[in-house]
DNA sequence: ATAATAGTGTCTTTCAGACAGTATGAT
DNA sequence: ATCATACTGTCTGAAAGACACTATTAT
């Protein structure tokens, strides 16, 4: 069989993390060309020597960037063609991740990553913009049929937090105790001995999720 | 930056198509190693010096097998690693594709391709039984909230057609009085001049989609 | 007690399932 | 006329939205 010329091939990540109000998108500026100066979704190279998968790749550069590992973190689609890297064919797997809010803060902190709003993007260096957008319309859908908002919050939540999350994927208002019924029938929340205090209120009841993986609802929302 | 030898990267082509009865899924028997003799999904190289893309490459290699262009033809996932394929480090782009139904008998008398039942698969070449049962996951968990099944018939059809296609992509009987509710409200068919008699009974009306693009549905079903 | 948020109960509307009943063409 | 399938209308039950009402904490 006649061989081509092998194209580059990277992963890149659309890190997203919430802080309660807002959905935070995490970038890295470029200090090498192509694209020097510019914001990117943390990436690179797929290491052919060690990284058993895409996925582990991605998981590593995550782990790089991060020091997180156990994140939420799957794959959204493969972005190719001969010009979006100028430095030759490449294809790039691109995941999505979902950083806890637990984490977050403490992430920000170290200022590893740059959080900019994923709606309001300034230039992003390739095709990221693309990528980027691909990617919240993929969560947004999911947040329609799954417990995916749920990985966005800490451990445990308060259903308060969780709509708020839910509300600000989906971009529309919930209706609360209709909430409340759904997550009741649909089974994937644990009450945790314990609750929060917001203010000078009712304290609310924390809840974890009972798996370690996105839960799928048979109906909507 | 350091380089990494460059993995291998191909297209792979989940081709399915519905008879009336049963979906079909076209293999091809492997003339070469590796896994010479064993049936495979119809692939190959990305062939970076003409291919515009990883779709593009799946289209050209969906027009070499089947000679059909415009084929709906849509991306399911990467996969990748260094053992799924004896010669290397590769990562394989996997897309699904939807014969209609006027051009599958054609195809089939053809047999440039062979068809079998995907829910009984023989042992596949690679990891493409891995790669079949995720895209049936996919077409699937689609067919509950888009119109994806209408993409396995012809042009035209009729809604008893189109419900024993999605019937079949469920998995379970669905409701005609409602289905055809559903079909109204959901506003992506339009009526066509024109009937289909089956046998001895009334004709039904035929009908065609309003896009030439998947139609996602709010609701479920 | 009051404020503030958490959580429940219930009325109403909307939508899906069931199924009877009508329509229309082939024989 | 009758058979077979296409299509429609309507009843019923389930689930969603709206919203009033109760619960529980801090001050």
């Amino acid at each position: 069989m006649t061989d081509f010329p092998r194209p580059i091939l990277t992963v890149d990540i659309v890190v997203l993390a919430f802080d309660g109000t807002a959905l935070h998108l995490g970038t890295l500026t470029r200090d090498q060309a192509p694209f020097k100066g510019l914001p990117a979704l943390p990436g690179g190279y797929v290491h052919t020597d060690t990284d058993q998968s895409t996925e582990a790749a991605a998981r590593r550069v995550l782990a790089d960037k991060t020091g997180l590992a156990d994140i939420f973190c799957q794959q959204l689609a493969t972005f190719s063609g001969p010009t979006r890297d100028p430095r030759g064919w490449s294809a790039s797997v691109a995941y999505y991740a979902l950083i806890p809010a637990d984490a977050f803060p403490a992430l920000r902190a170290q200022a590893r990553l740059d959080w900019t709003a994923p709606d309001a993007l300034p230039p992003l260096a390739f095709d990221h913009r693309q990528i980027v957008e691909a990617a919240l319309l993929r969560i947004r859908a999911q947040a329609r049929y799954s417990s995916l908002p749920a990985w966005l919050l800490g451990e445990t939540f308060t259903l308060a937090e969780l709509r708020q999350c839910y509300e600000l994927l989906l971009g529309e208002p919930l209706n609360d105790s209709a909430f409340r019924r759904k997550m009741g029938d649909l089974d994937f929340l644990t009450p945790v001995t314990g609750a929060k205090s917001k203010s000078t209120a009712r304290p609310a009841q924390l809840y974890l999720q009972k798996t370690r993986s996105l839960a799928l609802f048979d109906r909507t929302l």
